[in-house]
DNA sequence: CAATAATGGACATTACAGGTCTATAATAGT
DNA sequence: ACTATTATAGACCTGTAATGTCCATTATTG
């Protein structure tokens, strides 16, 4: 029975990209700060980095003083963006009769109301961004 | 990366249901007739039907002519109630510190966001049970 | 008693999340 | 040019969960 749960790699990045939202834009964060101040396991979370460059929802400098910044500004980047390039874009449910065994053309009524479920999902996922973490964070917390 | 998908068995377990509900009250149906109608491997539903049992939403009867029926009527068996059952009642977030890592008592802000997308979720599925489903359901549809 | 049907346990298979380590490439400062 | 620093990509390992099969047991009907 499948976990219904976002993995750790999507809670690592999320809090990655709010550390970074929280850096002056310019300053490249290299990961051994990041993964110091959220405590998360370095070689791991350099995986996760590598995935959001790759996506383009962070820019990456290597070298000495190199590092990661944010690519666009915290109010493009969403919930929803994050967790789409770390999950997937899977729907919430599938299907198993194949399209042979499946009952007539338009969806089911059962695949109506997970499809109707996973939109509200996404809708409030894609309402909320970076900069709304930003906007209520309180400047004395360490993380978020 | 986890996939974020429910399982095959919450489908099973849906279908099973929406079958046991269009069959007289009363009548038992019995894993060979659901499994065939449904086109789900007859061993595994078997699996899946005594843990619906066992949470009470069907009620079986072994023996000679005996299977399964609903337990309550088709109105009071939410989609959620099924999932809950068939895949836990987990968090779709947890967070990876630890208490003693923790920032502040209130919840963070990563996971007051997860919290609120959750609840989108579960409440569209607690508004949609097996009834819904029946009522515009087509008559001539094999299945659902 | 015999046929039927659900139950529970054992077991196999596959997939993947989470994590570590290393060699390589790129960059900044000396 | 050399060196220290840092990201990158790949190989690799481990535990656990999902899906599925099979069998022995128990309960029920006729
Ligand atoms: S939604 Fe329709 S096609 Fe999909 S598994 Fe259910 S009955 Fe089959
Ligand atoms: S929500 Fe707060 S406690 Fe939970 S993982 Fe994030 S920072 Fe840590």
């Amino acid at each position: 029975m499948r976990i219904i749960q976002f993995s750790k790699s999507t809670s690592y990045a999320l809090h990655a990209l709010v550390r970074l939202a929280r850096s002056e834009p310019g300053v490249n964060v290299g990961i051994k700060e990041l993964s110091a101040s959220l405590g998360i396991p370095e070689s791991y979370l350099s995986k996760v980095m590598s995935k959001l460059r790759q996506d383009g929802l962070v820019r990456a400098v290597t070298g000495a003083s190199g590092g990661y910044e944010l690519a666009r500004s915290p109010e493009k980047i969403s919930f929803l963006d994050v967790i789409q390039v770390i999950e997937g874009r899977q729907h919430l449910y599938e299907c198993f009769h194949t399209d042979a065994q499946r009952p007539s053309k338009p969806q089911c009524l059962i695949h109506q109301v997970m499809d109707g479920a996973e939109e509200r999902l996404l809708q409030y996922l894609r309402e909320h961004t970076i900069q709304w973490v930003l906007d209520r964070r309180k400047e004395h917390e360490p993380i978020v």
